[in-house]
DNA sequence: GGGTGAAATTGACATAAATCAAATGGCGCA
DNA sequence: TGCGCCATTTGATTTATGTCAATTTCACCC
């Protein structure tokens, strides 16, 4: 994202933009909220599309409005963690930093609604509800992060698959609880973000099955048969 | 810290608290500094006393004066996970959270400054400069958190030992590049915070020394010996 | 100075997960 | 229908780290 206004990235302005639903600007006012989302722009990204990367200038901020973000970090040697996966209504970058520290992708097709990091820090200046909010959205990233520092640090294998399929199925709350759902990931990416091999990732997924636990089909729709159980092992 | 207030705690006000100079308030012009440290008091504490529970009441806000807390968390059958440790200018704990998400507990002789939350949300509500700098301290902890779930999940013990020491390190950065220093924790809080066993922290230490990248002496005083080498390392 | 107990080290062995390698499955497309 | 390309699964084997069990070191204190 050098340069979100150069004309490949296909920016439209949203007025109207979802965000305002979703995300960190919730909590203004309707007057500012009118002035505020009139600095957003929307964009779509593509499986796979690099969003941002290490080390660029911390331009944008981001928040999810449709699919999943991916962030993650990369040792020399190619070995790469996710560190967050960033869902609808998640913040994408922060408005302190001046580079960006983490590359962010786009997992399946995603639809992202940017600010300006200079025009947020402007307009916050006045408006502290836009920073209370901005920190409330961090301080829950801070938990979901310590929360994963322990599955990473002390979780088996199989308690971080257990573990990892719950957080997905907690997106789908709204929905009946053994609702169907599609696995968004890769077996690469859930070995990413476990800290796993794509091997040891599938092999316990076999376990789970054969468990009768879960039951996968039609490309990677999953359904959580039994979730108790499924959450005892967590 | 059910009741900070309680006299067991033994607080005194700290009107001229080096937290000024250290913490998250030091965005502030000269008179609101003046009318915020004022809500401060600090508390001491001792080796291994517990300063906050998952599950209280989030109550005070705590910048660390002198000494090192560690932040951990818990399963159910006591595997422990540190996730951070909070060294003199680091805040403990956030502002929006009803509860503490994780334990804290004193790494050899601790100072801490507490700020109540009630009063520092009703304080910043005005001063942006608050939430400012409190969400600036946010994203540095994210920063670290990040960074640490990139050594737990994808690298080795010899890394993570490595990574531990030059973290270290870098706290004492003011003294020349080689300066010999205390190792603040306990074999069983390294491996806890590496994700590790105490016995392969003990065997990955005797392997650096044997290598002679450090030298330890006199109750874990450590030198880093060859610095780059070790920076190779981790 | 010798005794005590916690912390750290070391050794022998077990095992979960990684690695290496092959087979299978699924999907778009000619 | 069948080819080609990935993604996934499964199998065989290795290895880093964990586990269990002594032993050693060291700080502290009488």
């Amino acid at each position: 994202m050098n340069n979100i206004t150069s004309n490949h990235y296909n920016l439209d302005k949203c007025n109207n933009c979802p965000v305002r639903d979703l995300s960190f600007c919730n909590a203004l006012d309707n007057g500012a909220l009118e002035e505020f989302s009139a600095l957003s722009k929307t964009k779509s990204f593509q499986d796979g599309q690099l969003i941002f990367s290490e080390g660029k200038t911390n331009e944008y901020l981001g928040s999810v409005i449709l699919g999943i973000v991916k962030i993650y970090k990369l040792l020399d040697d190619g070995r790469q963690q996710i560190v967050s996966l960033g869902f609808p209504g998640d913040m994408l970058g922060n408005i302190i930093d001046s580079e960006y520290n983490y590359f962010a992708e786009s997992v399946g097709d995603t639809k992202i609604c940017f600010y300006q990091v200079a025009r947020i820090n402007n307009f916050a200046e006045s408006n502290p509800a836009i920073y209370r909010s901005i920190l409330g959205k961090t301080t829950e990233q801070l938990g979901h992060a310590r929360e994963w520092l322990l599955l990473l640090g002390r979780k088996t294998a199989q308690e971080k698959i257990a573990s990892f399929l719950l957080l997905l199925a907690e997106h789908h709350k709204g929905d009946s609880p053994n609702q169907a759902f599609k696995i968004p990931l890769k077996r690469q990416e859930i070995a990413d973000f476990l800290g796993l091999t794509i091997e040891t990732v599938s092999r316990h997924f076999s376990n789970l099955k054969s468990k009768q636990l879960i039951r996968e089909y039609a490309g990677h729709m999953l359904t959580i048969v039994d979730y108790d159980q499924l959450k005892s092992l967590a």
